[in-house]
DNA sequence: ATTATAATTGGAATAGTTCTTGATATCGCT
DNA sequence: AGCGATATCAAGAACTATTCCAATTATAAT
């Protein structure tokens, strides 16, 4: 994984509230699965994982929470084509790159003092509220 | 629109082959419409559109004729967040502007001398096989 | 405590796309 | 041209990811 966030413990403490939203308990374990597990589930993938710990959790209840989440700007949604949406909580503006053969889903930083504007060729006046990189390819081994 | 093609006529000659793919009447229509209608359309726009001159085509051919095509590499499908997938003709590795404000997708070419190596982090030995760069925002008109 | 608001559930509904099956058309060969 | 093999098409059913809905439960505010 090129980028990196903080681990977080099974237990780790999550706050009550995280940029304006109330994180109910549901809304905690959605968090936490998404902070440990790092390889960018599902929504199912997700559900499978929480009702580990809230075996009643439904999964539109996931749903719920992952929009809620996405909608606060504490986790980001990412889209492949037209698979399941998948999610991630590293925040720092990244593409991604999709590993054909092993299905592996690689974070991928920006070089320092890159600026899109200055690579493409963007319609005047074009403001960016939202970039989603995505690439896919393989990955050499030799 | 940032980058251009050649217009084609309603009436215009398409061949009987392309790119290994042979052209059906359906392909054709489907095709056509492609490089006659830029606003990248949804397979459904294009049912529609193809409709006219060929009232018996059913929607799952124009799918059939989209995955065809792009599968030969003639056109290329665009997908944003989970909205139906879209199609272009243009095949010059180019990325999309979604303009929030009015639906209209614009392309964006990247500057020339541009490698996308020179500007992400990738994961060592990555191979890129394709790149679909998306952003959203609006334009202003100010 | 009581009421109002927000969140959760489970199931039904939806939308886009793919699959299936039988019919049609096209190709390669004689 | 005729014939079998192969590819394509059409129509509708099926599938999947996601959203919606109505009823219940939890939380917050007074």
């Amino acid at each position: 994984m090129v980028s990196k966030t903080p681990d977080i413990s099974p237990e780790m403490e999550i706050p009550d509230e995280i940029s304006g939203l109330r994180m109910t308990r549901q809304r905690q374990e959605v968090y936490r699965t998404l902070m440990q597990e790092r390889n960018h589930p599902t929504a199912n993938d997700v559900f499978m994982r929480v009702k580990d710990r809230l075996p009643h959790i439904s999964l539109a209840t996931v749903y719920n929470c992952l929009e809620a989440l996405v909608q606060h700007g504490i986790i980001r949604q990412v889209n492949f084509e037209r698979e399941s949406s998948r999610y991630c909580p590293n925040l720092s503006e990244h593409g991604h790159f999709h590993d054909a053969t092993t299905g592996v889903i690689h974070d991928v930083d920006f070089k320092p003092g890159v600026n899109l504007a200055d690579v493409l060729n963007l319609p005047p006046g074009a403001l960016i509220e939202d970039v989603e990189i995505t690439l896919r390819g393989k990955i050499s081994t030799t």
